[in-house]
DNA sequence: CATGACTATATTGCAATGCAAGATAGTTGC
DNA sequence: GCAACTATCTTGCATTGCAATATAGTCATG
């Protein structure tokens, strides 16, 4: 499992590409990542990172009736949060590159 | 540049594989990562990381005279941080393929 | 109709860790 | 003496993932 201090900074990235594919709403990301191979994101997390999001202006919300539980609050990505997916793809591939100088030298 | 938000968590297993390549000193251990792409770690990074490390008996450190300076203070790899080092590799990539999937999806 | 399971969101407070700022100290050369 | 470089350490802050807990709607089972 992915330890949890490992995901500062990407989780947050992941979460905006995820909404950049399609409005979608917080227990619906929870299953997404979990599909994705993100083990066990709590909503602990998710919501509050949501609302932080939201806070900032990266993501925008409209609330949706549901046909089977409360109401659904759906996110759509932001231009402003489309620059910073972006810039958290600059990033990643930034720190991928590093780590892996790192490790694959003398193999 | 890295965000450091995105190094939490990275960087400790980063400064163990270079401390286990050969015994190293925490100046050195900075030039070092940044000859990889790590921008700019400072020592207030750099040094309380390496206080944590010795005083989880991942690593051991001796004092040694320099030529040029203050003593250095040079580190090697326990036992206990080999295996470490072993669960950070195994982390990192299960990070990896969780990101990439994610990323991949519909190109 | 009561209970449990599942859907769905939110809040509080904690723990871990990178980092800026500042202190200390040795060596070398001007 | 002073600046520049080498070398280590400490204090306190900001960010962020997370456990725990609360709330509430729907649905099936008995």
């Amino acid at each position: 499992m992915i330890p949890s201090q490992m995901l500062k900074g990407i989780l947050e990235g992941c979460i905006l590409k995820i909404i950049s594919s399609k409005e979608i709403y917080g227990y619906e990301i929870s299953q997404q990542l979990q599909k994705y191979g993100f083990s066990d994101i709590s909503e602990g997390t998710i919501y509050p990172l949501l609302l932080r999001l939201e806070k900032n202006n990266l993501i925008t919300a409209k609330y949706r009736e549901s046909a089977l539980g409360p109401k659904r609050k759906y996110f759509s990505v932001t231009p402003g949060g489309e620059k910073e997916l972006e810039a958290f793809v600059n990033n990643w591939q930034e720190l991928n590159h590093a780590v892996n100088q790192l490790f694959h030298v003398g193999e």
